[in-house]
DNA sequence: GATGAATGAGATTTCATTCAT
DNA sequence: TATGAATGAAATCTCATTCAT
């Protein structure tokens, strides 16, 4: 069974790297179901024999990914510092936004098939569920800072609501629509979201 | 080939229709690439060759739903009235998110197959960016009437945005998470947007 | 999951037909391993898909096989009578010798499998320990009757030894040495197994 | 390619052995066909490289093998003295028949892709053929000599006979059934044939 | 109108063998 | 001498589509 790494040598290793890399690029560009395993071959300028060496199949290939994916989100969400209601607060929401959808980006193929739910297995849905709760609980924690008079919103609820805003703005960033302004993209977003689920703009709580 | 369904018996009305129920069903559960023919047509209980006596092919079935969602979400634009600052225009509002979310759900596998791209042929890619132009640009209307003072969005890009969140609460809805508690989720859904895009909760314009 | 025949009409029923005998000669020829779906396609004049559509995988037709090998089997155990001393029982044996033989030409390569264990599978394992212990215990119970004073074995041993010399026999036969002669080595393996295990050419038991 | 083993250090002719014994477990267990060069590699607690560095192919070693079966197949047919019919006969046979069964149990997997044919080229056709002649015409010369009077079969006949038989029995013996009882099979055996081949317990022959 | 059967192009996967270190 | 890495030809398997009844 040619599964996981077992040691690997640097040689090897930098197969491995080259594979996930064009994995990345080959599965955003047509998705987990459409990409073939000899066009990510292809791309990771190797052989179709060496795929086989280093994973068990198409399916392998996406849990490996989605094992980056996972600690990548729960690093995100330790990120995630207070957000006050001043422009400091803004400044730093913005940023973590713009770092949220960066990380997005490298990992939307994974996301996708997640969400799409079409790879199956406890394993899969097990990274899905635990990266998601992990980043929604840190939002529930910094939302519960700006509490009730903020928004009439359970801070559970607006954390699942903001993350669903967060998620499908990074998808449209690459996927056809918001190319250019980026920059005003955050702006808005930014603005929005510290209004909208943190007080922004409002006076600071007594 | 035996395209587009022309005039039919009341018979093959039927079967057409349980072909369409079936696919929504099935691609809704495994994505359109992983839904194959055969899947589809034991759903419908009906026969492989029946399939393409009333589809040309597995993309033919794809454009027949989509053009129904086309249908429905231009319907689901015009649908959306003025919305007040006050609690008029919070039901207003809540009740349009329940309409949404609703032909939301029996379009998924469509929308989802839509944003997948790479499916598609021109004429799918333009019914869908029609049917998103037209939905957007009814709520940019509606955001325009209360302008800066309410948001410091572009109305524009405030649509996008708002479009996004309300078609992922739909997604997470149907998908997995957020079985129960619908009208909770959509009071707090509404209250978040009537405020964070509808200058809700604030006295009215001047 | 196409795997074992549903109902299927006569056509379907006609195909699999073909499939089978052809898979027959073709694991005959080249034994399990060696065989490829293709040669066994190609003998049976059909295409490469149709035979997923009756089979899922080449050990699945291996069992199909083997089901019918065990079938014949067990029908061959109750076929042979009691074996006198006498010349009634040298012919009777030397008839069902024959039969045994011809069986065995008809099911080698499922045998051959069976005795390789090269498929495994509970399933397969359990058919070819149970058609061996059909036979054995009959051939057991007519050994019974000679008993000790034919010979110095025991009847279990000896059933077990008798049938090793016959399905080697059959091997050769067919498989390179012995293809004329056969109705010497008949003579001869008859009145070589009459005498050696049925107390044969010895006056009868009081 | 570096083919035969020339004169090797001690370290390369450890490394051989280690290869030739992990080929005999692993091909008795799967068979030549099925055993992949992998599987005799990790038994062999080698590489890859090495393996190709002592056998040209696959092919190779069980070339490798088949000259050490044939050549204790001759000694194994050297080894088998005249038979009388006594009980010294007897011992001798038994003896006789333990030796053929060990033997065969350490060259099971090469008889067995002897008789599997289509493996080989016509060097191991040979090779085999040589050793199946070889002990048959000692068997041949050993059962001539209690000749027509002991048994109706043509001493040829009967050596192939005989042999098929002892095949088996080691066959099965390291296969699956069998396991215990080798002291008990061996004395069933002894007198089977004894008595069945080679006249044993009658008078002597004037 | 309806259906099961058939097809074959194309995708996935395996593995003996060669290569580079 | 030894090894892990790489390869590609060949095998297995899938499935959208066509066919015959």
């Amino acid at each position: 069974m040619p599964a996981q790494q077992r040691d690997l040598r640097p040689q090897g290793r930098k197969t491995v790297g080259q594979l996930l890399d064009a994995a990345v690029s080959v599965l955003a560009a047509m998705g987990y179901q459409a990409a073939r395993v000899e066009d990510i071959v292809r791309a990771a300028k190797t052989s179709h024999g060496t795929f086989y060496l280093y994973f068990a199949n198409k399916e392998d290939l996406l849990r490996s990914l989605a094992q980056e994916c996972s600690e990548d989100m729960n690093r995100l969400a330790d990120q995630l510092g207070p957000v006050g209601r001043g422009d400091d607060g803004l400044a730093e929401l913005r940023a973590w936004i713009l770092d949220f959808s960066n990380t997005y980006q490298r990992h939307a193929p994974v996301i996708r098939a997640w969400s799409e739910q079409q790879v199956q297995g406890p394993e899969m849905e097990e990274l899905g569920l635990q990266a998601f709760d992990q980043i929604t609980s840190r939002l529930v924690a910094r939302l519960e800072v700006v509490a009730r008079s903020a928004s009439a919103a359970e801070p559970e609820k607006a954390a699942v609501a903001l993350l669903a805003l967060l998620e499908r703005f990074s998808y449209f960033r690459i996927s056809r629509r918001l190319y250019a302004d980026t920059d005003e993209w955050l702006d808005t977003l930014a603005v929005m979201v510290h209004c909208g689920f943190f007080g922004g703009g409002r006076p600071p709580r007594r």
